[in-house]
DNA sequence: CCTATGTCAGCACGACTGATATTC
DNA sequence: CGAATATCAGTCGTGCTGACATAG
């Protein structure tokens, strides 16, 4: 593939991936969850995660996961709780309340999507499964790419 | 494909394109356009279009368009006009800054995602083309089934 | 008179930076 | 004491609903 044609597909992408981020916020409105609410939550399964790495996890700022956390946790879907191997930490677990939520929402997301999969030939299901591990690896690379930018300015 | 596969691919996709939001979102750093102000300049090129048909097009309300639009026109880069046939319309013109500065972003994001793209082997790359046309279906059959819940209900 | 179009006002959410405890 | 972790305070961008003026 040449570099005009490279300039071509990453234009394309990129217009189809902004309808796909509208998509996505109207797939909230479904449950009560918000996508990065039921992110944090999926990611949290009972083990429990530090506020830093859940942070890194979603590719945003500590703060805002921390905002995050603490709605969730007024929520009563997940729980604080201290590292006791580091005073500094904190570590975010889900309740059995956040368990149902997780479950009920990632059902309710899934079927909305499966639903849409109807719209979609068995080759252009199978051309979207292919796709998968290549944007994965594009998001990968733009988020290493433009995560530290201060760090180099 | 059984439905258990189709879920987990529902799964999968959903997962992926989450990770794509906060991407794109970085991508809004490297230019001093957002994704949504971008759209709207390049969709609306010299001939114009409706603030209704711009809200339309990005999938959100009119007021929102209403103020994406008044953004840009305080920029200097699109400049409000009458529909000479509907004295209710507005239409939105880009100006010559909005040719100018669309051109730059665009050109700019474009960049970053072929830098991305040197990730990928070259069947991944054509595994991404292919599977395009496959998720603009999905955006559209997801726009159409969850835009007018307040209709129905 | 009713509908359509766009704007305004007010609200909510979610991200960010900068400043601060607390602990390693 | 300097670095790391999390939180708090304040700001900004962007979406929404509801109310409104104006025109078809």
């Amino acid at each position: 593939m040449n570099h005009q044609e490279l300039a071509y597909l990453a234009d394309r992408y990129r217009t189809t991936l902004r309808l796909a981020v509208y998509v996505s916020r109207r797939l909230d409105g479904v449950t009560g969850l918000s996508t990065t609410a039921l992110s944090i939550l999926n990611m949290v399964a009972r083990e429990g995660l530090r506020v830093g790495v859940i942070a890194e996890n979603l590719g945003v700022r500590v703060p805002s996961a921390t905002e995050q956390v603490g709605r969730l946790e007024r929520a009563g879907l997940v729980a604080r709780g201290g590292d006791p191997a580091d005073a500094r930490a904190v570590v975010v677990r889900r309740t059995p309340a956040g368990d149902a939520a997780a479950a009920d929402a990632n059902r309710r997301r899934n079927a909305r999507m499966v639903d849409a999969f109807g719209a979609l030939a068995p080759e252009e299901l199978e051309a979207l499964r292919a796709a998968l591990p290549a944007m994965d690896k594009i998001n990968e690379r733009l988020h290493a790419a433009t995560n530290h930018k201060e760090h180099i300015a």
